[in-house]
DNA sequence: GTATGATTGAAACGTTTGTATGAATCGAAC
DNA sequence: GTTCGATTCATACAAACGTTTCAATCATAC
């Protein structure tokens, strides 16, 4: 057999196929990033992926799966400290969203090296509902949502599972926009703004979705009132 | 030359290519839609593409052009209505975001036998500052953010800039989000929501939206009494 | 009827794709 | 050193892809 073979350090090939894949699938899409894209890229063979993943299907659900799942654990970290440090077990509404807020933003910081990325994988899978990601996405955002939800609707003194239902998919649809807004911003504007922190963009989305979510349960009691 | 010849009628075949492509980029993006799946769905011939748009590239940018142009013209319409009939030509805040997010929700709400595919074209679209979309993308926003931008800010009472950029990338984010959000909400509560008709989805939205961005101009002057 | 440009049709082309294959190499245990 | 499973390598395969080509047909004007 003809074989010029240089042997590649195998201690890592999985995790340099991860971290290639997760650029390339959120710079580019799932279905225009091919497998060769992904090789070169990590420098492994082609052979590699379907070894350690079986398909390129379930390298992308890996690769989400790795992504998100540290967001979501983190989120339920800080929304058990916050009931256990609220004298009445009851957080605010303002600390609630920022449990569920922050660690999306502390995800897009961490990834500093390649922080164009993380944003766009996120603001692609949203965007999915019924999408590839959604064997993977569907229970990790159900879990979310069951541990939210009710604290969500409490902080916010509504009475309508509808009234909640809808702010926080207007929350989620500010948190993803707040990941990917820098390159929008200079796009339009053709200004380099100055670079906000992580803290400042943080304050800014929790502003804005408080400000909503209180907005929507005064107009749900005025419904009531006006029925 | 063998040719097994059964014509199509003539007068319609861009607007069908238009039509199914509209619907397959929504449905699976571009990259995962073939010119042979578009050309099936539409009933022409695959030469038919090449020949009314040169390439798929160019048919992408048909379609957003198509289904985005009327969206923006329906916003400065209503714009200019507003301050017509403002009697300072100060629109408040409530109407001057309603003439931005209307004309999105009454798109979803004119493809009635299509409604699917419209709201998630138009989340893959805002997902990509960069992607191939751009060159038709930016332009119009152009338009519209230099159209609305200065009615935001006096609408908000604020003086930077900054604020009312950053309140324009959220309500974009929420409106997006507004779209989709009935599947998602399918999608996580396994229920079936009584159907929101447009109207009432657009008061939801724009109550949040409002919301937040008077949250934006109180933190914004707060911090300025604070410095 | 003829001429001409527009439009459609079938097929070809070269490239790319994900998956599969079997051999070579590696690393660990004995 | 030998064995065995894990891992990597080069290659093959069939299918799919966007673009191109050229002839046939259509529609309109004269």
């Amino acid at each position: 057999m003809n074989r010029t073979f240089e042997p590649t350090p195998r201690h890592d090939t999985k995790d340099k196929i991860l971290d290639a894949a997760e650029r390339l699938f959120a710079d580019q899409g799932f279905a225009a990033t091919s497998l060769r894209q992904i090789t070169t890229e990590a420098n492994v063979n082609l052979a590699a992926v379907n070894y350690h993943f079986k398909s390129k299907e379930a390298l992308l659900s890996a690769v989400i799966g790795r992504t998100f799942e540290p967001i979501n654990r983190r989120r339920m970290e800080l929304l058990d400290q916050l009931e256990l440090s609220s004298g009445s077990g009851r957080p605010g509404l303002d600390e609630a969203v920022r449990a569920f807020v922050r660690p999306a933003l502390e995800a897009r910081s961490a990834n500093a090296k390649s922080m164009r990325y993380f944003p766009r994988l996120m603001a692609r899978i949203m965007a999915e509902p019924g999408g590839l990601a959604a064997p993977v996405m569907l229970p990790a955002l159900q879990a979310v949502t069951d541990r939210f939800m009710p604290v969500f609707q409490q902080a916010m003194g509504v009475n309508k599972r509808s009234t909640v239902l809808w702010g926080a998919q207007f929350s989620i649809g500010c948190m993803a926009r707040c990941l990917i807004a820098p390159e929008f911003i200079q796009a339009i504007t053709g200004e380099n703004q100055p670079q906000e922190s992580m803290e400042q963009m943080l304050d800014r989305v929790v502003c804005f979705i408080v400000g909503g979510m209180q907005a929507l349960a005064e107009r749900e009691k005025s419904l009531c009132i006006g029925a």
